[in-house]
DNA sequence: TAGATTGTTAATCGATTAACAATC
DNA sequence: TAGATTGTTAATCGATTAACAATC
């Protein structure tokens, strides 16, 4: 994992999916190789910029063709962490936390729900894509005896801190969080937020000034 | 609507629904004022800048005493369209699709979904917390007799373009994307993207980071 | 060879952070 | 008044963009 050492930029990082999902339709369409100004033309990028981002995640390209499509696949997907399939607990079964946990497409970017928990008595014992929901109050001995490294958090808000301090009680080092509200970790647990409410404002507010 | 004139940079627009929510609970907590050190230490932020922040919302605070919370909720709510709620469309009637319909706190924060639309026959007819799932060749119909212009995508990335052109020839105006692919639109129609794919990369390539 | 595209170094731009005067 | 916090102007930092030589 020594090539893990390139510190590669937040930016960046969120774009390299969009590259990653581009040559893999270029590639089912028969392409070998394939250029910057061609994935900036598909992503509204300029090829520069495409450039830079290659280059940092240490793809190499040859000048007048490009890169070879296979060979930035494989690094693209090691370093976005597809090709090492992890196993993860969500806590809050919810509308959106069931939606997380029946979806199957997260497997092929490595990540593996293996079960879910919450306190609602009446959603224990439930099973979702054979995912079986458990107490909360198990969460700590089943992370432990499965040695479970990444936690997903589709609790509402108001309960969502106390959830993070269980998972960290628990050795959880990365919490994937849906709940619109900060989170305080030691600096050894990495969180990582989806907030919803922060999209949508963004949304709303452009909406808005583009109206005007 | 001339106090929207200011444009606010997307990472302030991103933090700004975080210091609404704060703000919220200090007023259930009884509070009725705020400083910028106040909220930058619940937010592991720097109070500059949320000073920066509260600033370019327009907000106004008095030296020593801080920030009136009432005041402040009513000038991000404005900001943020939860005081000016709009009706959506929603078109994947799939896991996310759902859940998104599903859930009821997003009338909150100013977005309403009033359908859902696919192309799968098992789907069509359903109705989820009063929302029926339309047929796909209805969208444009009902969008133009109900005059809406927020509509979402929780298609696949497969299908996401050529319900992209459905929605802009529908007279859409702001897309909430949540399919992991670059949406192509005219100047007049803005996209925000949510891509889980990406949020998950981020979240494997630092923890392996982290490890290492 | 000619010319398109890569690799690399420099310039620009915008966001964050720092500094400090104003003020309640 | 003293001192904490705001408002505002300046400095820093990092990401994006530009420029250009290297190369296939």
């Amino acid at each position: 994992m020594t090539d893990h050492l390139i510190t590669i930029s937040e930016p960046t990082l969120r774009r390299l999916p969009l590259y990653y999902q581009f040559l893999l339709r270029k590639k089912q369409n028969g392409d070998t190789s394939v250029s910057c100004p061609q994935i900036a033309q598909d992503l509204e990028l300029t090829s520069i910029q495409v450039r830079k981002d290659l280059q940092s995640a240490g793809a190499v390209g040859r000048p007048r063709v490009g890169y070879v499509i296979d060979e930035v696949l494989v690094t693209l997907s090691e370093l976005l962490g597809y090709s090492n399939t992890k196993d993860a607990l969500l806590v809050g079964a919810g509308n959106l936390g069931i939606a997380l946990l029946d979806y199957e497409g997260f497997e092929e970017h490595g990540l593996n729900i293996v079960a879910g928990f919450d306190v609602d008595e009446e959603k224990l014992g439930k099973v979702f894509q054979g995912k079986r929901i458990y107490d909360l109050s198990d969460f700590k001995r089943i992370a432990s005896r499965l040695n479970i490294k990444i936690a997903i958090i589709t609790t509402p808000a108001s309960s969502a801190k106390e959830v993070c301090d269980i998972m960290i009680d628990s050795g959880i080092k990365a919490i994937w969080n849906f709940a619109p509200i900060h989170l305080s970790t030691p600096d050894d647990v990495i969180v990582e937020n989806v907030n919803l409410t922060a999209s949508l404002a963004v949304l709303s507010n452009r909406l808005e000034r583009s109206i005007d």
